[in-house]
DNA sequence: GTCCAGGACGTGG
DNA sequence: CCACGTCATGGA
């Protein structure tokens, strides 16, 4: 570790449960409760002390960037704490950040993402990243670019445990080759523009749309429906709704919209933090 | 072995 | 528009 910061006393975040909860891929906690992973093409250690965060691979400025350390927390939890279900996930993950991620690695892994669990997609992101993503310090591989994985046949692709999704990957990632300018394109568009366009990638749905925008986007009204949402929603506000089988377009509008309302234009944080503490009771 | 997972897509009604 | 079957894979 070469760098740290200090965190003052209303800058409230806990790397643990930004980087545990499941909106990245590619970090790993050892033993000693060092994370380590690679973001934007770095390698990066970090940890957390109380207050201190110690890490090395990145600057200052990355992360905090990256962790968004620059957003006033305590202002947007406020400003979402409007009922119990959510005061108690915001109590107990005080200091959960959403990350700034980078667009196409959002993009692929959450076509990775689509009907499968959390281990599987790290697996998947991580063969993608060791078999075509540029070496770095230490022996972690950068997330590929699309230029680099463009020409991937789609059978190699599908070697990495992308099963179904390989074609999806494989014409996504031709798409956005051909198109450098498609995520500068997308930030400028506000949230429903913005997701039209990112449905337009095959592989990409509603919920794949809504987690690009919220974690690579920064787009907080965002509000990604998964099985897991869906049953805290219905437990905890949408009671009308069924439990049992898939999920059609009109009911995840219902939920998405009904989020929206309730917890206003930082929805996709209310979302995170409900997620973060799930539980699988059913 | 069965069921489920940060769902999306194609088809038929 | 809606309902339904299908799509690989791995963990529980």
């Amino acid at each position: 570790m070469n760098d740290s910061i200090v965190l003052d006393a209303d800058t409230p975040f806990d790397l643990d449960a930004t980087l545990g909860c499941g909106q990245a891929f590619r970090w790993e906690k050892d033993a000693d409760g060092t994370w380590s992973g690679t973001a934007r093409g770095r390698a990066v250690r970090i940890r957390q002390d109380e207050e201190t965060l110690s890490f090395s691979g990145a600057d200052k400025a990355f992360v905090t960037d990256y962790f968004a350390l620059d957003l006033d927390l305590n202002e947007i939890l406020a400003s979402i704490d409007t009922d119990p279900a959510i005061h108690r996930a915001v109590t107990s993950c005080t200091g959960l950040r959403l990350l700034r991620q980078e667009p196409f690695e959002t993009l692929i892994s959450y076509i990775c993402a689509t009907n499968t669990n959390i281990p599987t997609v790290k697996k998947r992101v991580r063969l993608l990243s060791e078999r075509y993503g540029t070496p770095l310090p230490g022996g972690a591989h950068a997330f590929p670019d699309a230029v680099t994985l463009a020409p991937c046949s789609e059978d190699a692709l599908r070697a990495c445990v992308l099963g179904y999704r390989a074609p999806y990957i494989c014409t996504t990632a031709r798409m956005c080759a051909d198109d450098p300018d498609w995520a500068a394109q997308v930030a400028d568009l506000p949230y429903p523009e913005a997701k039209t366009e990112l449905l337009r990638f095959p592989g990409v749905g509603p919920k794949a749309a809504d987690c690009i925008l919220l974690f690579a986007f920064q787009q907080y009204e965002a509000f990604p429906v998964d099985v897991w949402i869906r049953r805290i929603m219905r437990r905890a506000y949408l009671p009308h709704l069924n439990e049992s089988g898939g999920m059609s377009p009109r009911e995840y509008e219902e939920i998405a919209s009904f989020a929206r309302r309730h917890f206003g234009r930082y929805a996709g944080w209310a979302q995170e933090y409900l997620y973060c503490v799930r539980e699988d009771d059913r």
